[in-house]
RNA sequence: GGGCCCGUAGCUCAGCCAGGAUAGAGCGUCGGCCUGCGGAGCCGGAGGUCGCGGGUUCGAAUCCCGCCGGGCCCGCCA
């Protein structure tokens, strides 16, 4: 393949071999993009760096500089600007070859790291008492895009869903059931009348009620050991499950393992754990103080409460062993539900199924907001001092909060702060499907005005809404808290998913009336929005592996965007079903062509459905 | 008190890791472009003390230090 990523590496390595053949070693030259794309395709500053040694100004050096690089001048130019850079520009032979290879090769073709990983990521894990919330959303969102882009780059990936299924939440939504008289049947979607209505009541029940405190305590202890009321509990989690499932698969997420709490403790992994803690004396037993009759891990964090019950940390750090195969995997297997995409979403069992489902990973992701990064770097602590070589790997990212405006229609009355933060408990927050809904009425109404005609509006219009809803999710920096506001987000113009999917219909429409073969391109020449596009295009692998190594998504979200409107751009300026010129109109078609078969390769890896006709 | 994250146009955000050449998008706003390869688009205008102050450097939105503002964590919750 031939492609930006190809050429810069050449001249990256053009240039340092240069530079050491004038016995420079610094690392500290830059060979890039430049800032803007006045300056060419790929630029480098060593004759800034040069300027220190040779005490010259930088342009003269640059005169000499270029002269020692070797490039390959069928696919660059060099030109030397005065204030020293060096710039390169693509050749119409790059363009025309880059274009040539994917015709032949139907795409981009295979992109791979180097070194080929068995990796499993867990994502979504939320507390199976309730419906997502957009909040949510964003976990979601973020870990099916990761698993999307490492299996693109040729890793093996598993994904992981972890039920806590023996938690507080679950024990205040039991309290409901059995001591309040909430009916186990409901018209609305089951995770949402358990969320919205017995949750959120029992929990404010039990907030003004002792006795109640005492039964959820008993409910916690019994989840625990696997008793009666755990049976009980059992088929309401799972149905609660299934639904949280629909809600994910509904924005293009899948699973490949369910992991639930309870099995990693009625399993005995908890108790192995342990073992493994006390034989290093990872932990200690205090017998004096404030924290009397508790086990502490690390001099830092209570795993064993006095009563004899352990809290979350060492469920998950039980968890995390188990995934890099310090705990040995002795689950059972069985088909949990098959998935929209076809495949099987498997769930642990204790004593039915399948065995051996499982391999301990050579990487294990996880995602996590930023509130939990203390904890789960003590996990990776923990897991260094028991020597564990296997990478443990936290992605943290901010919170959603929502809009003083979104969080007004959600509380009915008025809010003094610019945001608020999303609350189970109380009842505050926006739940995916919702959204979901109020932007597919969005995308109806706005098809029943462009396009009336259309068939199958409602698929169209869940197509709309899950770009939106992703690419939303996908473009802030992982690290920036998103305010959610619901005005916004029914706004389908402009930096969003459905920008992205309507480069993609337009092009199927070109190729569709133009109904034309391609064979090998001549020499032809090429406009400049020609070579912009081709360029943006041939930035497909640069981008992929600057995302995996930066941890990053949204650069590729930002990279889908800029690549769309390169289209757009083109598509405004350039004729292409008109073009009387056999050759150019050929070329042009081509170039459709080759965009359809990149985008669609970006946005199966951002999870953004294309469609044909929007 | 200790720690983490954020602060760039009216609003939402890129750019910062690897310092460099006129700081970029989107929304909103003002003004253009459809008897059409579909306008969910394109072109142009207005709009910026890159939170503030120091330091390093020939050069700082970018690196370092200090401060200010916003958010979060520090529990026998998860």
């Amino acid at each position: 393949m031939i492609s930006y990523f190809t050429e810069l590496n050449k001249l990256t390595a053009s240039v340092n071999d240069a530079l050491s053949k004038l016995g420079i070693t610094t690392t500290s030259v830059y060979v890039g993009e430049p800032t803007e794309p006045a300056f060419g395709e790929i630029t480098t500053n060593a004759a800034f760096v040069l300027a220190k040694t040779f005490k010259k100004p930088p342009y003269e050096i640059a005169k000499d500089f270029l002269n020692k690089i070797e490039y390959d001048k069928e696919n660059l130019s060099a030109e030397i600007h005065p204030s020293g850079f060096i710039n390169f520009r693509f050749t119409e032979r790059f363009y025309l070859s880059f274009l040539n290879e994917i015709l032949k090769n139907d795409g981009f073709g295979e992109i791979q790291v180097k070194e080929k990983k068995k990796i499993i990521i867990e994502h979504t894990s939320v507390n199976p008492n309730k419906a997502l919330h957009v909040g949510h959303a964003r976990n979601v969102v973020l870990g099916d895009t990761f698993y999307r882009l490492f299996k693109r780059l040729g890793h093996d990936v598993k994904v992981l869903n972890y039920i806590d299924d023996t938690g507080v939440q679950v024990a205040d939504l039991i309290v409901g059931f059995k001591y309040l008289g909430y009916s186990l049947e409901s018209d609305d979607k089951f995770d949402h009348y358990c969320g919205d209505v017995v949750y959120v009541n029992a929990n404010k029940a039990i907030e003004e009620n002792e006795e109640l405190k005492k039964k959820r305590s008993e409910i916690l202890k019994d989840l625990e050991e696997g008793g009666e009321i755990y049976n009980f509990a059992k088929p309401i989690i799972e149905k609660i499950v299934r639904e949280q499932l629909k809600s994910a698969w509904n924005i293009g997420a899948r699973y490949d393992i369910l992991n639930w709490e309870s099995h990693f403790i009625h399993g005995g992994y908890w108790k192995k754990m342990f073992e493994i803690l006390k034989e290093k004396g990872l932990v200690k037993f205090i017998k004096e103080g404030k924290y009397k009759n508790c086990w502490v891990l690390l001099d830092k964090k209570i795993l064993i409460r006095s009563d004899g019950t352990t809290v979350y940390t060492a469920k998950d750090l039980t968890y995390a062993a188990w995934k890099l195969g310090l705990i040995h995997d002795e689950f059972y297997y069985h088909v949990f539900s098959k998935q929209p995409d076809n495949t099987d979403v498997y769930t642990t069992t204790l004593s039915d199924g399948i065995k051996g489902l499982y391999t301990p990973a050579d990487e294990a992701y996880i995602l996590i907001d930023q509130r939990q990064l203390p904890l789960q770097n003590l996990i990776k602590e923990t897991l260094r001092a028991l020597s564990v070589s296997k990478e443990y790997k936290v992605i943290a990212y901010g919170l959603v909060a929502l809009s003083k405006n979104t969080a007004e229609k959600i509380v009915k009355g008025k809010v003094e702060k610019e945001f608020v933060h999303m609350s189970g408990r109380s009842g505050i927050y926006y739940n995916l499907d919702d959204l979901m809904d109020a932007i597919k009425i969005a995308a109806i109404n706005l098809i029943n005005n462009r396009n009336p005609l259309l068939p199958d509006k409602e698929d169209t219009a869940s197509k709309v809404a899950i770009a939106a809803i992703r690419y939303s999710l996908l473009r802030p920096d992982l690290e920036k808290q998103i305010v959610f506001d619901i005005d916004d987000a029914l706004k389908l113009e402009g930096d969003t998913g459905p920008y992205i999917q309507y480069t993609y219909a337009r092009a199927s429409k070109i190729l569709e009336k133009a109904n034309q073969e391609f064979s090998k391109l001549e020499e032809i020449n090429l406009s400049q929005e020609e070579k912009n596009l081709l360029l943006y295009m041939s930035k497909y692998d640069y981008y992929l592996l600057k995302a995996y190594s930066s941890m990053s998504v949204s650069i590729l979200a930002n990279y889908a965007h800029e690549l769309a409107f390169r289209f757009n751009v083109f598509y405004e300026k350039k004729r292409v079903l008109d073009e009387k010129d056999t050759k150019l109109r050929t070329l042009r078609l081509a170039l459709v062509y080759a965009y359809k078969l990149i985008i669609s390769d970006l946005m199966n890896v951002l999870g953004l459905p294309t469609l044909k006709e929007l």
